[in-house]
RNA sequence: GCCCCCAUCGUCUAGCCUGGUCCAGGACGCCAGGUUCUCAACCUGGAAACCCGGGUUCAAAUCCCGGUGGGGGCGCCA
């Protein structure tokens, strides 16, 4: 059975790295048939924070990342981490050191500080702990210590990474790992190993930056007994500066991106692009048919450049495929409240949904759909109403629309350029002002399309109340 | 300094494992044209890449070696 784990650490907000991270994991499990976890690494008390742990998990509930069983806190397993710690202690796989943080600052500087080889290092340091120069000789006295485990000298120690294939590492270049501190608390490398041991996770999958840790912790797992997971490592996320993603870039934060109106779906569809293809010529592609194609094998190994645009266009493509229903609900968030109506909602949606980018466009252009107090563009307005004939070709036109009976695009249409015909003028001279009137706007949608969603009472009520204000201007 | 990893259009990528079908395919973006009441969408077309050098081979984007470039790590941080 295939369990997986994703494993961030409260210290800041869900961002677009993470997310990927995770959504790697959770594709892998679902199409595995196996489980998702969480663990929270809270183990850094002075940086975790309980809101960061809230936006974690709003953010992945959001994307559509369902983890499956209790989420655990890596600082529950304390207890656990000591306790193994101090098997291995007694078993001889570590040792003692009693050094200070500071004085084995000082005894590197002293005795270490030439030193390039670092086989010959990792044996120096070892002797220094063990056997200490005269001055630090006392510290043999002290009670406790940190704990180093014994990193073997020779060999490679070899893993078969599922992206990477064989990785390889020399042993004798990996120093004696500190596994618990000399306040009682475990490392990173240590706790991450015993917490994914009793998870039972038999698949890692983690961002490239772990590569190098990797051989420590299976060091680590080797000493413990513990069977050894696979792994796979994801390629890093960049901003376009092709640097490591990071608030500088914009947003980072998935909770932003929900905020800025991209859909979860479209965020999931990106995010899983990042690294992998699942076609060669077709980049829409919903998070159900992901899982279902989704291989491990198949990620890419070098890293990706995030393009905001790409993502953007993909969103547009899942709003165009919504219902118009389905999205008055989706763009409430974005619509002040005030304004908000189920009704402007939908016709927002009709008008709208082909040409815009995100679910805050809506009100952006749409304002007009859901009130009459829309926001009118002065030049524009000011463009088309300041000839003193705009009046009386809109009041024809008015007066051939109150006759209209059948309400729809072609009719309107007809109507229009018959009147236009007949006062002799081109029809854009109509057009244009009649768009301003509706909606405030001088770019948007076919206008007779857009005449017909709003309905004749309303064009009617809005070409007359303009004309009103045009004369008072 | 040492160790590890990576390298196809501006960007995301397909192809690479199992050399020839690749004078390298798709998508975003960009440019031009079409459509049109505007902008967008849409349609059509276009510019745009195998990091460099050796080797292996009849044949290399694909295999091997070296270089260069980029990234990561070398903590009682995670």
């Amino acid at each position: 059975m295939v369990r997986v784990r994703f494993a961030p650490s409260p210290t800041g907000k869900l961002h677009v790295g993470g997310a990927r991270t995770a959504l790697y994991n959770f594709m892998f499990a679902r199409h595995e048939g196996g489980k998702f976890l969480l663990r929270i690494e809270d183990t850094d008390r002075e940086r975790s924070r309980e809101e960061f742990v809230r936006d974690i998990l709003e953010g992945l509930r959001w994307l559509g990342i369902q983890w499956d069983e209790d989420i655990v806190y890596q600082s529950q397993n304390e207890e656990k981490h000591r306790e193994l710690a101090y098997k291995l202690l007694d078993e001889g796989k570590a040792y003692l050191d009693r050094y200070l943080p500071e004085e084995w600052q000082q005894v590197r500087e002293k005795y270490l500080r030439g030193i390039k080889d670092q086989a010959q290092k990792k044996q120096m340091e070892r002797q220094l702990i063990l056997d200490p120069p005269r001055e630090f000789r006392h510290i043999l006295e002290r009670e406790g210590g940190a704990v180093r485990i014994k990193v073997p000298d020779e060999g490679d120690i070899q893993f078969e990474d599922l992206i990477r294939g064989k990785i390889s590492h020399p042993a004798a270049h990996i120093p004696d790992i500190v596994i618990l501190r000399s306040n009682g608390t475990p490392t990173y490398n240590f706790a991450v190993v015993v917490d994914d041991a009793l998870m039972k996770i038999t698949h890692v999958i983690r961002g490239d930056d772990h590569i190098p840790n990797t051989p420590k912790q299976i060091v680590i797992y080797q000493a413990l007994g513990f069977p050894v997971p696979l792994f796979a490592h994801l390629p890093m996320i960049l901003g376009p500066d092709k640097k490591k993603l990071s608030k500088r870039h914009g947003a980072a934060s998935v909770l932003e991106y929900r905020d800025m109106g991209i859909l979860p779906e479209a965020l999931f569809n990106f995010l899983a692009l990042l690294g992998w293809a699942p076609y060669p010529d077709r980049e829409v592609v919903p998070p159900q048919e992901m899982i279902e194609l989704f291989d491990i094998r198949k990620v890419n190994k070098n890293p990706a450049v995030f393009d905001s645009n790409k993502l953007y266009w993909i969103n547009s493509r899942y709003i165009k495929e919504k219902s118009d229903e389905e999205l008055a609900r989706l763009m409430k968030p974005f619509v002040p409240e005030e304004f908000y109506s189920e009704e402007g909602a939908r016709l927002a949606a009709k008008l709208l949904k082909d040409r815009v980018k995100t679910l805050r466009d809506f009100w952006e252009y749409g304002d007009y759909a859901f009130t009459d107090d829309f926001r009118i563009e002065e030049k524009p307005y000011r463009k088309y109403f300041s000839d003193p004939e705009v009046f009386e070709r809109l009041r024809i036109l008015t007066e051939e629309f109150r006759q209209l009976e059948e309400w729809k695009e072609e009719a309107i249409e007809r109507t229009l350029r018959g009147t236009a015909e007949r006062l002799g003028i081109k029809a854009a001279l109509l057009i244009h002002p009649v768009r301003i009137a509706v909606s405030g706007k001088k770019v948007g949608p076919s206008l007779f399309f857009m005449l017909e969603v709003l309905g004749k009472e309303r064009v009617i009520r809005r070409i007359e109340r303009i004309m009103e204000r045009a004369r008072n201007d």
